[in-house]
DNA sequence: GTTAATGCAAAAGCTTTGCACGCGG
DNA sequence: CCGCGTGCAAAGCTTTTGCATTAAC
């Protein structure tokens, strides 16, 4: 049988991301998890992402013409969406749901779950001080 | 002054993209293109790809864990949102649109446009013949 | 004729994989 | 100890770029 092991790195990346307000790419990832496990390698940071992922931990956030991005799922099932400024790029969640989204799948088609993704321009760009 | 030159190989690969009734990635345009001009080459398909998304031609589609697709921004300004199949990896484009969708943003965002992407499985997929 | 666009091939990213070593259990 | 996970480097992909040639205008 193979057993799963808890190793530090991995304890760092999945800290990481916990303690990310918002979601962070892989690079991002690897970089924060460094101040904490400083010899942590890229491949263990994707792998891990990969675990994290499949383990139902973290969830991937992808946006079109944005780098992949991940946040731990503890926000995702605090039911949420995501903004992206079109200025600055950055994503926010926000929380809430729309009305009714998943009754817009046509006849026979079973819906699970759903995304939303809002772009605009956000509170600091929108009110250069 | 530089003047834009409208090519053969740029109306084949839009021809491509409007004729079809879902989104397509990079690849599966140039196999179609190359079907009306046979030496198109991938290099050429992004750059066209580039430029009509630039123009509001066409529109990206990206889903995760899914490869980048492109599709007819008259689709698109149909007001429409895409169904992603679990099973198949199909993706399916619905009508319509949900209520209150852009009223989710924190007060001081503005909201300009928005996606909806449904998961779950599709009406082949759930019902195998 | 000019010169933008093409097509090839090389390059640049990002992500995955192979392998020897080290650490967790 | 046994063997999974790591870290490095090499390989795989997707997408972009450089350059000589072709073809729009």
């Amino acid at each position: 049988m193979s057993a799963e092991r808890r190793t530090k790195q991995q304890a760092a990346i999945e800290r990481t991301i916990t303690a990310s307000k918002r979601p962070l790419s892989p690079g991002e990832v690897l970089a924060r998890a460094r101040r904490t496990s400083p010899t942590v390698g890229l491949a263990t940071v994707y792998r891990t992402l990969k675990r994290l992922e499949g383990e139902g931990t973290i969830a991937r956030v992808e946006i079109s013409g944005q780098p992949t991005r991940f946040e731990s799922h503890k926000a995702a099932s605090t039911h949420h969406h995501h903004f992206v400024c079109r200025v600055c790029d950055r994503v926010f969640d926000i929380p809430g749901c729309a009305q009714g989204v998943e009754s817009l799948a046509p006849d026979g088609f079973s819906v699970d779950s759903h995304e939303i993704v809002l772009f605009g321009i956000c509170d600091q760009c929108d009110n250069p001080s």
